[in-house]
RNA sequence: CGAGGUGUAGCGCAGCUUGGUAGCGCGUUUGGUUCGGGACCAAAAGGCCCAGGGUUCAAAUCCCUGCACCUCGACCA
């Protein structure tokens, strides 16, 4: 049988470049990333999906622990009343609440919210628990699961339930509270960049785009592979805003009553989604080697010959002692060629094929998926070279969607070319910061406003857009 | 949420117009030969045709409702 005729038997991806959405769809549920459950919107986080998310919050929450802050775990359920304190939330997540109004036959007195993020309920607890400036600050994280009835959903990128990290801090000061809050986005940054390998750019959102109750949110926005933007974390401050309806206080060293200052900040399995649309290829997912549940596969060629099997093994050993996450595909049922598409769909960053030829010439073949690059390691120092090329894998991954960013990001001057930019890219342009603007450019472009870099270095005196005059140096793009 | 499309074995599909109780390829299982980019031979197993209603002597096929996925748009921290 000719070989072309037998790719046409074979699973494949719709080609990324003939249709994104589907590019995406086919790799989600190709990879055994997750799987659809009867339930409209959950996902079952499959064992490859769900270590990947691990390894994501291990990083995390070391960062968390590194910077103050401790887990908690709240409930789930949330009263009505609590939810509708502080008005701009109750308004903003009111739409896709999921509410409990049963327990067992009899109907509630007060219907309960599955919570769709835990502000009210860490903030009715804060109130209980902070008395004195010494019981400040106080910051807490919790990891759990959130729901939020959407209308649409897509896999990892918006779901009725997702899992995710939210931190509440309550603050003496706003001085503190800002601080906070700009930490835990240099946090996400840093996760993003140097675990994700995933470019972003921190900045603060638009009042339109702000968390409903923040006074201020911070948002980390990366750009995936068509070109539209994806909010992967957001830091919120709300300042007092909380505070004042939950009666959070604290007497102070001064002996006055004050109000406390607080922040949240969250990011969720959304980062799956993020990795795929940033890195994912023609053949599948590319995983930096930080978050691949395998960062290496070895693949025995002719493993019947004689010693082949005890190369491997002795190498797979090696690696494993050093602390890398190693498979050796021993499976004989399928042949390497099988293998080769199979470990590449699945994203593992390097591949090792040790077969006679290699063992007779003392090395090992590997091919790297981020490049595609082929070449041959010395058996005897192995792990010092798969360890170099792992670091080498997590840095060009950065570097190569580092590349895509910034030639699809922009300065424009007027409407006309800020239209033509968010035609798949990120324009950044001066704008007069005017929600009606924001409204009209969106009604014109699609695109929404993403943040505002801390560098405001302006380029232009007016609005890009509407033409008055210019306030701040802002991200526009379509987004997720 | 609006317009359009799709849903049949684990996967990819045919059958549906013109109703008569389901087929192909891959995969799976077993035995053997293979093994450096999706191997080969032989035998076998595998389906409440997305779900729920309806029409009919009879429904994968026709009608209604729901669910899921895809495309475009609307909405969204």
């Amino acid at each position: 049988m000719a070989k072309q005729e037998k790719r046409d038997f074979v699973q494949h991806i719709t080609p990324r470049s003939e249709n994104f959405s589907q590019w995406y769809t086919d790799v989600v549920t190709q990879t055994d990333l997750m799987d659809y459950t009867p339930v409209r919107g959950c996902m079952a986080l499959r064992p490859y999906g769900n270590r990947i998310w691990e390894l994501i919050r291990e990083e995390m929450d070391t960062r968390f622990r590194e910077t103050g802050h401790e887990n908690v775990s709240m409930p789930m359920l949330i009263p009505e009343s609590l939810l509708l304190k502080e008005a701009e939330h109750v308004e903003g997540f009111a739409p896709e609440v999921a509410w409990v109004t049963h327990g067992g036959n009899e109907k509630l007195q007060e219907r309960l919210a599955v919570r769709p993020t835990s502000e009210t309920i860490f903030c009715t607890m804060f109130a209980k628990w902070v008395q004195s400036w010494r019981d400040l600050p106080m910051k807490y994280n919790q990891w759990c699961s959130v729901m939020r009835w959407e209308k649409t959903t897509r896999p990892f990128l918006r779901t009725a339930e997702f899992w995710w990290q939210e931190g509440h801090t309550v603050h003496a000061t706003a001085e503190e509270a800002q601080e906070e809050t700009l930490q835990m986005l240099e946090v996400y940054r840093e996760v993003c960049e140097d675990v994700l390998s995933i470019p972003v750019f921190a900045g603060r959102k638009s009042d339109k785009e702000k968390f409903a109750g923040a006074r201020a949110t911070y948002s980390v926005e990366a750009m995936m592979q068509d070109g539209k933007a994806l909010q992967a974390a957001t830091s919120h401050n709300f300042g007092t805003n909380f505070s004042e309806p939950f009666e959070i206080q604290f007497l102070d060293k001064d002996g006055a009553l004050k109000y406390c200052h607080e922040t949240s900040w969250g990011a969720s399995t959304r980062l799956i989604g993020a990795l795929i649309m940033t890195h994912g290829d023609e053949r599948g997912l590319r995983l930096p080697p930080k978050v691949a549940p395998l960062q290496v596969v070895i693949l025995p060629i002719a493993a019947h010959k004689g010693g082949v099997m005890d190369v491997c093994e002795d190498a797979f050993a090696q690696l494993k002692g050093a602390g890398i996450r190693v498979k050796l595909d021993d499976r004989d049922h399928v042949t390497p060629g099988w293998k080769f598409n199979e470990w590449e769909l699945k994203g593992v960053p390097l591949r090792l094929e040790i077969g006679p030829r290699d063992i007779a010439n003392g090395v090992a073949t590997y091919m790297r998926r981020d490049t595609l690059e082929k070449g041959t390691l010395a058996l005897d120092n192995l792990t010092q070279d798969v360890a170099d090329l792992l670091k080498d894998i997590q840095d060009t991954l950065l570097a190569q969607a580092r590349a895509f960013m910034d030639e699809k990001t922009r300065d424009v001057f007027t409407m006309e070319e800020l239209a033509a930019q968010v035609d798949g890219g990120y324009a950044r342009a001066m704008w007069c910061g005017e929600r009606e603007c924001e409204d009209n450019v969106k009604e014109e472009t699609g695109a929404t406003t993403r943040n505002m870099p801390f560098d405001q270095t302006p380029f232009a005196d007016t609005c890009a857009a509407c033409g008055k005059k210019a306030q701040h140096v802002m991200y526009f793009a379509r987004s997720y």
